[in-house]
Parts: structure tokens; sequence; C-alpha cells
DNA sequence: GCTTGACCTAGAGTGCGCTCTAGCCCGTTC
DNA sequence: GAACGGGCTAGAGCGCACTCTAGGTCAAGC
């Protein structure tokens, strides 16, 4: 249960993150409690390859490096910030589902655009209705 | 049906994007039949307005630029690239539904996140099993 | 005919998130 | 003990997608 610590590069063979995307995370408050040797080199442990992954999920899920730091910095608060982390947490996730939404009407427009283009080239000419009215204009009935 | 030309600052206004903005994505080649009055000024047409739409779509979901500019040129080309044009939206939707399913999954790690701070706030004191594991790693049976 | 405002071009500047370089140190291996 | 691999810091550089500035033109209204 209990593993030897992790050396740098080693943290980054286990993420994917580079070596430089490690270190420059740290410099930018996204990594808590990061211990060093006798030679100042950094020491890391297993939970630090989840913070790691967790910090991959949340970025690329469009968090703001600006928003990570926020959340780390709670983090390292310790408990009396649960509250405003799991807030944290439930805004971004609103954010992740709105942009899926918004995805997801993407694909339709997209499926569209792909349908028209297949009657274009059954029929030789171009199909009638243009798909884009139907999904890119704003409102207005 | 058909309407009177639309000057820049009525296709910004009607497509949310800046002037500045409009004018960028032309030169970059992403704004095909772009007419001249006499005094230079662009003119726009209905379509315009679908296009510029059509594009914000796109990039919205990750096409880059050069993509988007590829994708305009094809258009320019007219009927002969139909085949290759319905292919690039293909492989877009494709990269739309990939990035889709891994923002749901980000979702659930968000969900057992928010779950575990609520058992902590519960309970008072942090619950035994880090939701971590089980989405994060790579992986590794 | 002069002002006003919307337009024009060319190009510089910006913000983000890395990525890479330079120059150095330290510990292990031959 | 020299070479090598991996670590360190500080800071420069990069790619993308805009965004803004400077300096000018043009046309419609007073």
């Amino acid at each position: 249960m209990s593993s030897q610590p992790l050396f740098i590069g080693a943290l980054s063979a286990r993420t994917g993150r580079s070596v430089h995307a490690i270190r420059w995370y740290e410099a930018q408050g996204l990594v808590p409690g990061v211990a060093r040797d006798a030679g100042g080199r950094r020491l890391y442990t297993e939970q630090h390859v989840g913070w790691l992954l967790l910090m991959d999920r949340l970025r690329r899920t469009g968090m703001s490096i600006a928003q990570m730091r926020q959340y780390t910095a709670l983090v390292k608060q310790g408990k009396s910030t649960l509250q405003t982390r799991q807030a944290m947490l439930k805004a971004h996730r609103e954010r992740v589902e709105q942009t899926i939404a918004e995805w997801t009407e993407a694909l339709a427009l997209l499926d569209d655009k792909i349908e028209f283009y297949g009657q274009w080239l059954a029929q030789g000419k171009r199909p009638a209705l243009e798909p884009l009215s139907r999904h890119t204009t704003r409102s207005k009935p």
C-alpha cells in the first residue's frame, strides 16, 4: 500500500504529462504537497498521480489555469473549504453539461449538412432546403 | 425573398461576431464570395449570415482555422468537391462525438467528487474511498 | 462644403497554455 | 575521475485565435 516516492520522470511517465509541464503546473500553484529530497529533487507520491490526472480532466473540460489554481488553493487550506470546493465543482459540472449540450446541437447540424451533401450527390443537383437555417439562427420566432 | 446587401456592421450585428473578427476571417480565407461596392466596402448577403454561423459552430466545436480554410476552399471550388466536403464533415463529426464522450466521462468524475465532498460534509470526516481511481487511471487491468 | 460615422488596410499587440533553452548540479556507472 | 542521465532554475519562445491601433477613405446629412 505505501509506496516509495516517485521522481518527476516517473510521474511524467505515469501521467503522460511532460516533465516541463509538471514543473510548470507546480509553478502555477496547481500541485500541492511536493516534497524534496536532500539533493533538491521533487518527490511525489501515488496521490500525485491521481491529482495530476484530475487536473488533466479539469483542463481538458475547459477549466482555466486560474480556476484550477483557486481550487488547488482551497485544497491546500484544508477541510474548512470543503463546501467551497464542492460548489466550484458543481459550477464546473454545469459548464461541462452546457458545453455537451452545445456540441450535441452541433452534431445535429453536422448530420444535416452531411445528409444535404448526400442528397446532392445522389440527385446530381443541389437540394432545395439548406440545413443551416434550422440550427444557426438565434431565436426570433 | 431577395434582400438588399448588408454592410459589415449589419453582418456583425446579425452574427454576433465583431467587425474585426469578420474581416480577419475573410483574410484567413474563411468567407467566400464577398463583393464590394464602388467605395470598396464589403457587401454581404443573407447567405453570409448562415455561413458565418456555420463557421462559428465549427470553431466552437474545436475545428481549427486551418481546417476551416480548407473546407472553405473546397466550397469555393464548386460541386466537384462535394464528396471531399462531406468526408471532412464526417471526420469532424467523429471528433465531436469523441469529445462529447470524453466530457461525459468527466461529468461522471465530477459527480463522484461532488458526492465525495457531500459525504465528507455529512459525516464530518473524510470518506474512505477516493473517487479518483475509478476514472483517471489509464487501463491496466 | 464640412462634419460625422462607418468603413478601409496593414500590422502590432494580447492572453492562454504550454514548450523549450541555457546553464548548472548531483549521483551513479565504468 | 570522467562521462552520463536525470534533476534543477529562470526565463525566453511559440502557436493559436483573435483584438486592437493607426492612419486613412468615402458617402450621406446638415
